[in-house]
DNA sequence: GTCTATACTGAGATAGAC
DNA sequence: GTCTATCTCAGTATAGAC
């Protein structure tokens, strides 16, 4: 292994265990039994570590996403798929990705609950981010594009919770079986739900 | 104004403006001219100092719930409260003290999407939290206890978004009018939507 | 009881020798 | 490519003046 493998190997597994914070550069090298100034050699900074390791994560799970996308597309062509096609099509390959690379989607939840989404992780995702808004956009004919950007991040916000976060006290192994259709039924109807005037007290 | 009150609103005004991280004590006390021990003598350390300044304005809000839930709970007494006017009980409350403490809200948006909640807010809302769990369980009859405590998850974590993150390019202030009914809608129906089986494949 | 000055530890970053 | 030494800036702790 290289040095700089070694600084990855490290820091992914201190980070899926500690957060990105809470870990230092002195405990990654210490852990990958290389000096301190290599991290900056190699990567140049903390943050730009953090950076390459996910994106060399980050593709498998993005581009299954994306076939799973096409492929629900062509079979309901020229209609937009259902709904609930998008929303498996999004969510799976994470899931999926957790039975290859448990650490991996450790981190992910981390960086989610840590706030460190809009200044790392967001260029790493925001094509694909796109390419589903616009999908979800034919399938959901009553929603303007704004009220359907509004959705999208509620989800996101909703997610970034459940990927690491498990309700107290049942505290259980990411699993797909038990957590996706947990997440369809949810956010379905979420999405499904009418536009509600500007005018409240129902 | 004393030290202490010095040290509060400098520190409410920076970290609702840069976040709580990005916030150096060394910031907050040039900003309000004292002497950086002081904080650590009126507060003990800066995440005791994050701890009062949540103290002090969380409390009116949460009294504000709990009479909203209680008065919705006595309108429909013995029968539970619609989810509606559940949800509008616990939302409600920050949106108005936006109109009170416009800064207030926007540091709670800041600390929830710092990943923050865990270890410093969590205490302070823990009991109402509760209080509106039991309460819409009994108004979800269809869903266990955890269940809805994976829904709540969901709600929190979607919540934290839209606290002082606005859709890309959308930004805005929080805005009870136009935001409520958006939620209102969303997590109403998300709620209300069946537990699916746990296999899968739709 | 309050506040000031100053020092300590550990973080990320960097320059320059090898 | 790698390593030593060092820099700056965090949060924290304490001794001692008022």
């Amino acid at each position: 292994m290289t040095t700089k493998e070694k600084i990855l190997a490290a820091a992914e597994r201190l980070i899926a265990e500690h957060g990105y914070t809470a870990t230092s550069l002195r405990q990654i090298i210490g852990d990958a039994g290389v000096n301190l100034a290599s991290v900056h050699y190699h990567f140049g900074s903390k943050e730009e570590l953090l950076d390459e390791m996910i994106s060399r994560k980050a593709g498998p799970v993005n581009r299954q996403r994306l076939a799973l996308l096409e492929e629900a597309e062509r079979l309901t062509a020229p209609e937009p798929p259902p709904l609930e096609r998008i929303l498996d099509a999004f969510l799976r390959p994470v899931f999926e990705a957790q039975q290859r690379s448990p650490e991996f989607v450790r981190v992910m939840g981390r960086l989610h609950s840590e706030g460190l989404m809009p200044m790392v992780l967001a260029r790493h995702f925001q094509d694909v981010v796109s390419r589903f808004e616009a999908a979800m956009l034919r399938s959901l004919p009553h929603l303007s594009q704004t009220e359907l950007r509004w959705r999208v991040e509620l989800m996101f916000g909703a997610l970034s919770r459940v990927m690491w976060h498990r309700p107290d006290g049942l505290a259980a192994p990411l699993d797909a079986v038990d957590v996706l259709p947990r997440l369809m039924s949810f956010f379905g109807a979420a999405f499904r739900s009418p536009v509600l005037p500007k005018e409240e007290k129902s």
